[in-house]
DNA sequence: TTCTAAATGCGAATTATTCCTATTGACAAA
DNA sequence: TTTGTCAATAGGAATAATTCGCATTTAGAA
């Protein structure tokens, strides 16, 4: 398919950078990351694409931590654990919120749910030596 | 007892707001619901003794929604539903996040685990009609 | 009264994020 | 090829939540 249409090497390269990591980035981050092989990218195009990707549903946000807001390429319904020392944000696979969880919460609530996010906090092995 | 030293009426007033009310407020809520009856009241005051409290453990952060940080008076843990459309937090108390859950997580992350927070994100009634 | 340390007010500073505007690229029609 | 249109972008200005710096006030001890 040669050469991708030059008008989205942006974009992509911006959805590929977010799925290409388990750090749960934040903009600034992929900015950093994809400034070098891209000179002329600008920090707000990187904010635009990810607020659009965000809305088409191909990412998440995984809220703020120390501040800034962090992201996650992985959409599939996982659980994450925060740091609050270092800031690392890491998935936790083997856990899963049970199913009749999301429908008491759903009746209670007495609206859609949308989404579902559970995520503990405390210091991970490295911070807490 | 009679009047409360005066030195900690501010600090006081902030944390009984706080506890008097379920709509997980942000700073400015707090500093505009108590600016009335405390005229000298100042949003620099508000941010320095939510964020002492915090650190105390008397009060949590329960996130920033829609790019404001919302707090909580009430530290016994608990599930939110947070409505996309107006920003509402509310309380699921019928949810309970199962121990044996923060028990793997625990195990999972190899760290220390100091909170949990479990939160349901969709349209409220009335945002949904 | 004097001293000290904590709490505060106020305004400036910081910083993540959004907004504005001119420019560019892709593509279709003439 | 030329022209027109529209989305994507760069770059910098603007916004807004939060933090910081510093002088002032207060409580309480000496």
């Amino acid at each position: 398919m040669e050469p991708r249409q030059k008008h989205f090497r942006k974009r992509e390269a911006i959805l590929a950078c977010l799925r290409s990591t388990d750090t749960h980035p934040s903009a600034d981050w992929v900015y950093a990351q994809l400034k070098p092989e891209i000179p002329d990218l600008s920090l707000g195009t990187v904010y635009r694409n990810l607020t659009y990707f965000k809305e088409q549903g191909q990412i998440i946000s995984i809220g703020t931590v120390q501040g800034v807001e962090r992201f996650d390429g992985n959409i599939h319904p996982h659980v994450h654990f925060v740091c609050t020392g270092c800031g690392a944000v890491v998935d936790l696979p083997q856990i899963a919120v049970p199913q009749d969880l999301t429908e008491a919460a759903a009746f209670s609530a007495g609206g859609q749910i949308q989404s579902c996010s559970l995520t503990f906090t405390g210091l991970c092995s490295d911070c807490s030596k």
